[in-house]
DNA sequence: CGGTAGGGATAGGGTTCT
DNA sequence: TAGAACCCTATCCCTACC
């Protein structure tokens, strides 16, 4: 499948980092609110953020023997005025050097540039997007909605192989699919998901 | 000095298979956790489970999912449930009951909740003519190549979670999807490629 | 109920040994 | 050169706690 794993980007970190020395750590609803930042980190959860400053934080101490522990805890808490100094101790804002993090030089502003990850929509892409639809709701369907209608609707059964086959039976005979030597095509004018 | 490298044995990889088939893909820890085979594989540890299953499935690679499509364009042997072929159908096949969805989803969500009244079989059709499209065989395709097709697609419930979040933040990442407060709604002009 | 901190599990790239 | 076993750690998930 696509991209399990989702990487961060050199900009989505930038637009971190930006976002704590604003708002502060902990914050990370608030950044992920922030206009300046949403664009960037629009595919991030406030969790997502957490996660990441936790392993920025890591790698910035590399030198101690410090864990991730003391890195979210070392951090400030949340700077309402004061310390834009003392931001700089603690965050890891601190450019990188000896990292693999070579940002695109052609891009300065905030375009999509979504390398080649685009591929093709796979099966269970096409699916989500069923699930969107039918869920009809006007706002959209939150993570758990989509999955719990994919979970009831979707979800393949111990003897799938068998209701499959009463099924290929079914279709055939109310004509959506015909068969021809064991192989079921879709008759022409039958219409497919989405 | 350290281990010398312990090889896997037969006994090891048979017992990884069956916990594999029992719990799915990706559940190494429940695997381990699994009475029935913490007793063989009490010196792997979960990670140990995930990067034997990586080369197992490396070599086998017949059920996986990168290569279904071209696989399956090629006859595929009839996925037989012997057990002394190297891993392929790392679907929970195994059982045959009469049963069909027996969901007991861990969530008790919220969220609005669209009616989950109408189960699977009507949604196994779309399914159906989702692989059948998708396969794209110009005599169209078999029974078994459209089965495993959904196997390769929807594999086991458990992962089903993780795949589904996993697609959803790639679609938002090439904004397929729109993401706006954990709610994910379809962008306008979204493609539905074959 | 929504958000955060923390613990811990998984995925995938790397490395070493054979 | 390749494959198997193992290491590293970014990312993701779950749960307790406000």
């Amino acid at each position: 499948m696509g991209a399990p794993k989702q990487k961060w980007t050199a900009e989505e970190e930038a637009a971190l980092k930006a976002g704590v020395l604003k708002h502060g750590t902990g914050k990370w609803r608030t950044i992920l609110s922030d206009s300046e930042f949403s664009s960037v980190l629009r595919s991030r959860s406030n969790v997502d953020l957490k996660d990441k400053w936790r392993n920025i934080s890591v790698t910035a101490l590399w030198g101690s023997r410090k864990k991730a522990k003391l890195a979210l805890k070392r951090t400030l808490p949340t700077p309402k005025q004061d310390g834009n100094s003392t931001a700089l101790s603690i965050v890891p804002v601190g450019n990188d050097e000896g990292k693999i993090n070579s940002s695109p030089p052609e891009n300065s502003g905030e375009s999509p540039r979504y390398d080649a990850s685009k591929r093709s929509i796979t099966s269970l892409d096409k699916i989500i997007l069923e699930a969107i639809t039918s869920l009809k709701e006007p706002r959209g369907s939150d993570r758990t909605s989509i999955f719990l209608y994919i979970e009831d609707n979707f979800r393949t059964p111990p003897n799938m192989k068998r209701h499959v086959a009463v099924r290929l039976k079914h279709l055939t005979s109310i004509g959506t699919l015909i068969k021809t030597k064991h192989k079921y095509r879709i008759a022409s004018g039958s219409v497919t998901t989405g």
